[in-house]
RNA sequence: GGGCCUGUAGCUUAGUCAGGUAGAGCGCCGGGCUUUUAACCCGGUGGCCGGGGGUUCGAAUCCCCCCAGGCCCGCCA
């Protein structure tokens, strides 16, 4: 069974029918591909508990009441004092890394074209910023019980995480009096109102119903867990590792009340070869730029067809061919768990399969055949080298039988993006298409007498043919038995003086987009 | 130091939770398609399931030990 559905199942036995999946992100920086496991893996078991006939809700819960935690590198010094402010509450840099005050919020510019990222793969969630849920009071209960228990969840930190906590930690961060929760040292609790003395030697008070500070995360997500009633969300492993947030909220959030989702870690995304993955470090290959090279349905079945404990390499570069080609078979030919001597380890492996496949769609219960468009990625990746011009593309298509009529608005996406990874340093040097300018020494050992004679005879008569696709094709089936020779070996002796292989995409077709008197030229060489 | 994950064919891996004769794709090799869009179709090659012990009628699967690799343990998905 795929990873969501047996935790579907899992989950309506442990929590019934209402579900809340839950993923959530600090929004410091730049989102990276990393995230989307985040969010896919919680909206996958999503969908699972909708499938599985569960009344589920898929949220997002935006880290915005995070404080910036340093100058990252994109960021210019002047951001040196928001240090320890709420990512809400700071201005947007602008492209030179300055705080733009026109520009919204930190947390909004990051959010938003993540947002949209999400969109085109599918994903639709209940967006919450967090220092809203602090504004409008929903945290107060929570941190008054927090206070109220401080002393028991100080026990619970530093016994399971092994941490020594300060003397001074109290479990409620207010900002002071410049916005920042650095420096600020509590002085007093009377209930609605935390008293503090910041580093500038200002005294005030915080009041818990409004966003004038926040409980330090490892009892902030114990906390949210109660107020939206999650009951899943998987956590990165950094969260999962012994003595981690997950270990720590899981106490902190019954202490504080509430039924905490089970423990659920999955690995880490990363670059080939290149470490993890990091917002701040600068190696990223953003949300964003991955969906303008790469079909949706494949960076899903990127997520949907891993198990979640296992490592992901990100390749932007030829594994992107196989997972395609991977993507495509299991489509084009989805396997049957019902089918008659399998064994049972078949089974399970077509059911899961199956799971992946639907989980990879777009739309929840769309029909997996339809996300093809007619066309493999691979066979998508010729027709765009080989044809500068959309249209071309399509009247080739429909040539070959893979397009009747108008492409859909699907397709047409597929090539522009085909087109962005083709020109992108992603795209895989052997799967780029070079028309040499002459015939190599090696083709020439390749080939025989009459294969060479064949060439130069096509190059005399193409000098005189119609220059159309149909014209070349025909002649080049003409000149190879008059040079007493098979159309097979006039082929491979084309292909390995205009590429240097014995194979390649239809000739005519690359004949005629190079030009006549190029491949005058190329072939008389 | 504490912990997690991974190790199955040349490569990527399924199967491990619920033990029952090792599956797939890519690659490679061979054949077919007598107009060859890296296509498609058919066939083949290829694995002491990291090593060792144990439990069992039976172990890739469960238990123990070891080896190797990756990662987490301040914030980070």
């Amino acid at each position: 069974m795929h990873w969501a559905d047996f935790t579907a199942e899992r989950l309506r036995d442990e929590r019934g029918e209402q579900q809340v999946a839950c993923s959530g992100i600090t929004p410091s920086g730049e989102f990276h591909i990393g995230h989307l496991r985040e969010i896919l893996s919680a909206e996958m078991i999503h969908r699972a508990c909708l499938d599985a006939g569960l009344d589920s809700r898929y949220i997002f819960i935006v880290d915005s009441m995070d404080p910036l935690r340093r100058v990252y590198s994109f960021l210019s010094p002047e951001y040196e004092r928001y240090i320890g402010c709420p990512l809400a509450f700071i201005p947007a840099p602008d492209s030179n890394g300055n705080p733009d005050p026109e520009a919204g919020s930190y947390a909004d510019h990051f959010l938003t074209p993540f947002l949209e990222a999400l969109g085109q793969i599918g994903v639709f969630p209940e967006v919450i910023m967090n220092h809203e849920t602090y504004s409008n009071g929903e945290f107060a209960a929570k941190i008054h019980s927090t206070i109220e228990q401080a002393d028991a969840i100080r026990e619970i930190i530093e016994s399971i995480s092994g941490r020594e906590l300060d003397e001074n930690w109290f479990p409620y961060k207010p900002l002071g009096s410049d916005g920042s929760m650095d420096g600020v040292t509590v002085t007093g609790y009377e209930n609605p109102f935390v008293h503090w003395t910041d580093r500038h030697g200002k005294s005030g008070s915080a009041d818990i119903r409004k966003a004038d500070g926040k409980l330090p995360w490892r009892i902030d997500w114990a906390a949210r867990w109660g107020i939206h009633g999650v009951t899943c969300e998987p956590a990165g492993k950094d969260h999962g590792a012994a003595g981690g947030s997950f270990d720590t909220g899981l106490p902190i959030c019954r202490l504080l009340g509430s039924e905490p989702p089970s423990k659920m870690v999955y690995e880490w995304i990363q670059v080939k070869g290149a470490g993890p993955m990091s917002s701040s470090s600068g190696n990223t290959i953003g949300p964003v730029e991955a969906l303008s090279l790469v079909p949706p349905e494949i960076v899903r079945y990127l997520i949907a067809g891993s198990k979640m404990n296992r490592h992901i390499d990100f390749d932007t570069g030829s594994a992107l061919f196989q997972m395609a080609d991977e993507y495509e078979r299991l489509v084009a030919n989805p396997p049957d768990s019902e089918e008659e001597g399998l064994s049972k380890r078949q089974k399970v492996a077509a059911v899961t399969n199956r799971g992946a496949m639907k989980f990879s769609q777009l739309e929840r219960g769309a029909d997996p055949a339809d996300s093809l468009g007619g066309v493999s990625f691979r066979h998508l990746s010729m027709l765009a080298q080989i044809k500068s011009s959309d249209e071309d593309v399509w009247t080739s298509m429909r040539a070959s039988g893979h397009l009747t009529g108008e492409p859909n608005e699907s397709l047409s996406q597929r090539l522009t993006r085909m087109r962005n990874w083709i020109g992108s340093i992603h795209f895989p040097e052997d799967a780029r298409i070079h028309i040499h300018k002459s015939i190599s020494a090696e083709a020439r050992a390749e080939i025989s007498e009459e294969q060479r004679i064949f060439l130069s005879s096509l190059a005399e008569e193409l000098a005189e043919s119609d220059w159309s696709e149909q014209a070349i094709g025909t002649t080049i089936r003409e000149v190879a038995p008059a040079c007493g020779i098979g159309g097979r070996e006039a082929y491979i002796a084309l292909y390995w003086a205009l590429l240097g292989r014995n194979h390649g995409p239809k000739a005519s077709a690359l004949l005629f987009e190079i030009g006549r008197e190029s491949v005058i030229a190329l072939l008389s060489s």
